[in-house]
DNA sequence: ATGTCAAGCTGCGCTTGA
């Protein structure tokens, strides 16, 4: 079986892509991240007739998670339990002078995102993860994002049963290594390399995961993210965000991983490439 | 070339998010 995940921002812009690389890959199974669409715009339709099932949650224009199968999808979970949500702050309301004050501003009550989805699919628990990219350390969003991790891994604990076959894969807005982005230094007091942001990576080790494609692909410099600002991919400076972390029953059975770097080059790429993972029958 | 892209909403530019 051959299962892969993509960060592909913007299913609609980005649909002949995604289908063209179902065909070119022969995937079974495509995990996929900032749909960036509503359910009722999802075109499920038009992966019916390419052979695939899919199921997704999205509730706007923001993130947005797709699992399409052609080996069966069942039992499929829109959120993870204990999932958090994130509490947008409303407009700001205005003081006494009638002017809008930082004071007031208003948190709207947390709502759970369109950032995980669950589905069986020839077997194996598949979740298709966007985990919140933080924006900065003093950002709510950045304890958001590392609440959201430590709920996951905790869930994440409870799969990982004797024999079970999990994957968690998706874009994990994490940065592992110093040597998974193209300059350390630049990124140093940014999010995705925070010690508390690897920490909580490293932690689905300790829950009973591992992360199969460094297994695979240890090298230095290996990225699967380059910005679409500042001729990044030309230049080659990229990131590491994406990865495939497996339960041992399905690491045994995989076999290889690929990340497909040739999907970042020409007009109308994501900025994100796929990871593909093979398990064996 | 302060070397980008996508979506929504109002509108044909701005804001948000990445």
């Amino acid at each position: 079986m051959r299962l892969a995940t993509w960060n592909v921002n913007s299913l609609r812009t980005r649909l002949d892509r995604v289908l063209a690389f179902l065909d070119r890959s022969g995937t079974d199974v495509l995990a996929l991240q900032e749909t960036k669409c509503r359910d009722d715009q999802f075109p499920y339709a038009v992966f019916e007739a390419a052979g695939y099932t899919a199921a997704h949650v999205g509730t706007s224009q923001w993130n947005g998670v797709a699992i399409l199968s052609r080996v069966g999808l069942e039992d499929v979970a829109k959120a993870f339990p204990g999932q958090p949500g994130f509490a947008k702050q409303a407009a700001t309301v205005p003081d006494a002078e009638g002017e809008p004050s930082l004071d007031t501003l208003l948190a709207l009550p947390p709502q759970v995102e369109a950032r995980a989805i669950g589905a069986t699919c020839g077997g194996v628990r598949v979740w298709s993860l966007y985990v919140p990219h933080g924006r900065t350390l003093a950002d709510p969003h950045y304890t958001y994002k590392l609440a959201w991790l430590e709920a996951l891994r905790d869930a994440a604990q409870g799969w990982a049963v004797p024999d079970a076959q999990v994957a968690l894969v998706g874009d994990w807005n994490v940065i592992p290594l110093d040597t998974d982005v193209y300059d350390p230094v630049a990124f140093a007091g940014h999010t995705h390399v925070s010690p508390a942001e690897r920490d909580a990576f490293s932690a689905f080790g300790a829950a009973g995961y591992t992360e199969v494609s460094r297994e695979f692909l240890p090298g230095e410099h290996i990225y699967t993210y380059w910005d679409y600002q500042q001729l990044a991919f030309p230049k080659n400076k990229g990131l590491r965000i994406d990865f495939a972390y497996v339960t041992p029953t399905l690491q045994a059975r995989t076999t290889g991983v690929i990340i497909d770097r040739d999907e970042r080059k020409g007009k109308g790429a994501s900025d994100h490439v796929p990871v593909i993972v093979d398990v064996a029958d």
